[in-house]
DNA sequence: CAGTGAGCGAGCTTCCGCTTGACTT
């Protein structure tokens, strides 16, 4: 054997070794392979003593991390250095990205890599590619392996320095975090925003308007003004309940929506204007991870952690190329094995002269691919002989690709404005011309509203067939999915395609959140977490953090920045600083709808408070769905026992996450 | 005298990101 080429996945080893014959001698290194101690005990005998070892990082030296290789990768490592003695060079071919290019330095310290290694990177696996890659090798990239640093420094300071103020100030066992904590912050907001929502009512008045001739059919049309001054929808109200001050709109009563239905039927309407515009629509871009997610969760009602599971054994089993990318580029090959796909389905119309190409969005660090049916043929999803979960996934990731490549869909949508005296109305239909990509691949955007309208003329009298009014209720922001929220923070560049599903199970191990049906809550003691964070951290759980930091390491990355001066000024005259002088003790969170209602935490419980008097709370009461009965429900009940007390002690929230939380780490 | 249990104090918890199996429940 010559060469050593080390990826990080194994499937990709395998796949890469087929193309690079015996010549070469492919393995993988599993992911990370040395990594900051997590624990005391993982802490080697001679550091222990440090001041800095709880953090594994001598902040006094230059923030020099202390790195060990996990008992679980011992095997790795030992086999790895066993090959790259015995090869004449080792080719680092890890992902091209700031991770890959920190794994990379990792091993070539933990293997003892003497000069003979280089640096191979490639972002498709193809033959070509892969040639390509391997006569096309370079340095590592010491730049980019400080900037991964960095950001691993950061979490760890960020996590190990803010979650202590957490157990002093709230409960033993608790976790802030760079990533987790603007998550919970984004949830908190957001139940905060829907306790505090006030429903206001508004009426909408509709008609059913008869076109003219036999047999046709009545349209509806919707009462938009009177007198000129638009009708109040639910944009006109804040969340007070209260008409917007600068709003325009008019606010009618139901007396007056009655005056205007029994004015319709008598009146009729005559057409004011008919407005025509065509429209079309693109198809969306090929999957990456956080797409794929929200789409498996809208079409298969799947989970996050689900729907990662499942395309990992897709992937395993050849089905797909790498389901963890935040690329939608599709390679060359894909994009030709797409539009034949396409041809074979629906003929050659249904493709665009040129190919497309998509972009991915500006932080994606672009490794891999966007997911799609793997190879240069896809196969069908019948033809796979997959079942259950696997063929509906696998499915949804055939179509969507291929779709990517198919014409737009043309419609032309018409708009009706009509009169009655004083009052205005609107009808509007949509008609498609062309369904083109959405024969295959139909994504929720569809609207549900499309009626089909009617030839009218302008200036022309209709009857109103029947017309009613109707109150309704302006809407509560609405909770968060898996799927919305994992859209969120990919939006704000927070967390990673590897990550976005774990993220979610973290905020629920800790019991900061729940799911309610597929909607997910923030607990109460996710909402008294919050509080502080927000408190005493508000750069923490400010979405905006993690932006200012990617782009310090990309000037780390370009050699701009120097780490140590970076490091100095976040930690030592910043975050350090700012946990000194945090206050101790836990958050009183008054809720605004039940005055001299508080609720904060106490020995380690989530406890409502009021007079005096502190009674837990349960775990499985949904914030918003508090009511006044069930506050004096609440107060009613046994009071939170004092320290000084006798007795058993009562359960500790952390005893139960702890417990909660080996028994995850175990299964 | 031996065994039991209350009471006290010490020590621990925690991050993000990259990868799969080896474990239970």
């Amino acid at each position: 054997m010559k060469t050593l080429v080390i990826v990080e996945s194994p499937a990709k080893g395998k796949k890469i070794q087929g193309y690079l014959g015996s010549e070469y001698k492919v393995k993988a290194s599993f992911g990370h392979i040395r990594d900051l101690p997590a624990k005391k005990e993982d802490i080697p005998k001679k550091y222990q003593g440090e001041s800095w070892a709880r953090l594994g990082i001598d902040v006094q030296k230059g923030f020099e991390p202390l790195y060990i290789v996990p008992a679980e990768k011992k095997a790795v490592i030992a086999e790895l250095r066993k090959l790259a003695g015995e090869a004449d060079e080792v080719l680092l071919a890890t992902d091209g990205d700031r991770e890959g290019e920190g794994i990379a330095w990792h091993l070539v310290r933990a293997l003892g890599l003497k000069g003979n290694f280089k640096r191979m990177v490639f972002h498709e696996i193809t033959q070509d590619a892969i040639q390509r890659a391997v006569q096309n090798t370079r340095p590592l990239d010491y730049a980019l392996v400080g900037a991964q640093e960095s950001r691993r420094i950061i979490d760890r300071l960020c996590g190990y320095g803010v979650s202590p103020a957490l157990w002093q100030s709230i409960g033993s066992g608790l976790s802030a975090g760079r990533v987790q904590s603007a998550a919970l912050a984004a949830l908190a907001r957001r139940e905060l925003a829907r306790m505090n929502h006030v429903h206001a009512d508004y009426w909408r008045v509709l008609a059913q308007v008869m076109p003219e001739g036999e047999g046709a059919d009545p349209f509806t049309a919707v009462v938009v003004s009177i007198k000129g001054q638009p009708l109040a929808g639910p944009k006109d109200y804040g969340a007070d309940g209260q008409l917007k001050a600068d709003s325009p709109a008019l606010a009618i009563t139901g007396e007056q929506a009655a005056q205007t239905v029994a004015f319709l039927k008598a009146k009729g309407v005559k057409v004011a204007k008919v407005e025509t515009s065509a429209y079309s629509t693109k198809p969306p871009a090929p999957f990456t991870t956080s797409t794929l997610q929200q789409a498996a969760s809208r079409a298969l009602k799947m989970g996050a952690k689900r729907t990662m599971e499942v395309a990992q054994r897709l992937y395993e089993g050849g089905r797909i190329t790498y389901m963890r990318t935040d690329s939608p580029a599709l390679s060359e090959e894909a994009t030709e094995a797409a539009r034949a796909v396409a041809v074979g389905l629906f003929g050659d119309r249904c493709i665009p002269a040129a190919p497309r190409t998509f972009a991915a969005k500006g932080n994606a660090q672009e490794a891999h691919e966007a997911i799609r049916p793997a190879g240069k043929d896809f196969k069908a999803p019948d033809q796979t002989g997959l079942s259950g979960e696997e063929l509906s996934l696998y499915r949804l990731i055939f179509t969507r690709t291929v779709a990517s490549q198919m014409t737009d869909l043309q419609g032309s949508k018409t708009t009706l404005h009509l009169k009655s005296g004083g009052v205005g109305l609107q009808s509007s239909g949509r008609v498609i011309l062309d369904p083109g990509f959405t024969r295959l691949y139909n994504d929720e955007t569809d609207k549900k509203d499309e009626q089909q309208l009617p030839n009218v003329a302008e200036g022309q009298a209709l009857p109103v067939k029947d017309a009613r009014a109707e109150v309704k209720k302006t809407p509560a922001p609405g909770r968060f999915t898996e799927a919305s929220l994992i859209k969120a923070l990919e939006n704000a560049g927070v967390g990673r395609p590897s990550t976005y599903a774990n993220i979610i199970e973290v905020l629920k191990n800790r019991q900061y959140t729940a799911l309610v049906k597929d909607q997910l809550h923030v607990t109460w003691l996710g909402l008294v977490v919050a509080a502080y964070l927000q408190d005493q951290f508000p750069a923490l759980v400010d979405l905006a953090f993690t932006v200012k930091m990617e782009k310090d390491l990309d000037r780390i990355a370009v050699g701009e920045l120097k780490r140590e001066a970076y490091l100095t000024e976040f930690w030592t005259n910043g975050l350090e600083q700012t946990i000194r002088a945090a206050r101790h003790g836990p958050p009183a969170l008054a809720l605004g709808k039940f005055a001299g209602v508080v609720v904060t935490a106490r020995q380690e419980q989530i406890v409502m408070v009021r007079d005096g008097k502190a009674v837990p709370l349960g775990l499985a009461l949904v914030p918003d769905t508090l009511t006044p009965e069930l506050v004096e429900t609440i107060m009613a009940g046994e009071t939170v026992r004092p320290r000084e007390s006798r007795g058993p002690a009562p359960p500790a929230t952390g005893k139960a996450r702890k417990s909660s939380a080996r028994r995850k780490k175990t299964a």
